[in-house]
DNA sequence: CATACATCGCAGCGATCACTGCGTTAGCGA
DNA sequence: TCGCTAACGCAGTGATCGCTGCGATGTATG
């Protein structure tokens, strides 16, 4: 049979049979976490799946370890660094692009149960890339010959609210809140 | 006295049989969650506690329960509204205050625990007081005559802040920080 | 086309979990 | 002191969990 048009199936690509049993299991681990009342244990998750609890079992191992796979790749990469010519628009941009994205239920929940299972660990992959790329903004504005607040002061000022309110308070994240949250850290 | 026949609460007084029952399943869970080995499930709890898990299956009827009952207690009542005199040596008092006890390994743990599990209400039961004590702040410095910063404000600027670093990082919360954190929130 | 390898489904195993009657004990009120 | 009631200990049950060989299936390589 010729290899010509037919569809090249590798396993580790998109759209092998071990992508698409991980597909199925992550995004069975999220509905789980939005429904609240599911246990989220590893046969419950598989059944959910499709897929048997075996191999959850040997590719995540626990758990723990499938919730960071999980929030790893879920706040990896989603969130584009915005570039709107000046600092304080990147910031508000960014803020209001997490506050969105942290509103979503689904994501409030899977921060909360991986930072109770995963502990230090699971904190960190929740965190992902929101300080990277909160770094990238400021260097992006040192670049422009400004200096920009330093990163922990932009931390403590514009992510960590943002977390906060999220996971521990029912508060709404609001666009004119989020605003307000750059607008106290860049005065003028 | 009220002559309630129905509402004799017979052993809520410390020193009670109950209270100990309770104070003993509270320090289980502690210790467990410290270990971190440990899997925190009634049976285990209730083994280190020296008692039955029937007890505890009864009293608390779940870990999420029972882990939400732990953390209102521990987080009730255990910082004392301090009254320095002045709005600013009162925030820099209850931030320390407040660092010093996120820093505990034990209450850290018991934070993200509780958040994991016990989603809204878990949360709900972590910040505890902290909310209303620095409203209470806030209501001091307003009686003197001074008008302060909104609750929403000084809360993004200093407990957001502190609640972020402590459960999402690893850095520590010197008090170096904690008295930036005043400050910039009360320039001067 | 054939071989080699990785992944998955299947059945089943000890262990533990969540939960439930029933008898016993501790502590308050009279 | 004595009775009453809530809280606890005990033993046991069905269900589920975490995990492990073994065979089947699909995927890449020569």
């Amino acid at each position: 049979m010729p290899a010509t048009s037919s569809a090249r199936r590798t396993d580790s690509r998109p759209g092998g049979r071990s992508a698409r049993v991980r597909a199925a299991v992550h995004q069975a681990v999220r509905e789980l976490l939005t429904d609240e009342a599911g246990e989220l244990t590893i046969p419950v998750v598989a059944t959910r799946a499709g897929v048997h609890a075996t191999t959850v079992y040997r590719r995540w191992g626990s758990v723990g370890e499938l919730l960071a796979d999980v929030a790893t790749s879920r706040f990896s990469g989603d969130i584009v660094v915005p570039d709107t010519g000046s600092l304080r628009g990147d910031l508000e941009r960014y803020a209001y692009d997490l506050a969105k994205d942290l509103c979503d239920p689904d994501t409030l929940a899977l921060v909360r149960a991986t930072i109770g299972i995963g502990g230090e660990q699971g904190a960190a992959a929740c965190r992902g890339e929101r300080q990277r790329q909160l770094e990238a903004i400021l260097e992006r504005e040192q670049a422009r010959g400004t200096q920009p607040p330093s990163l922990e002061r932009t931390t403590d000022a514009v992510l960590a609210p943002l977390y906060y309110r999220a996971v521990f308070t029912n508060d709404p994240l609001t666009p004119d809140w989020t605003h307000s949250l750059v607008a106290h850290l860049l005065p003028d």
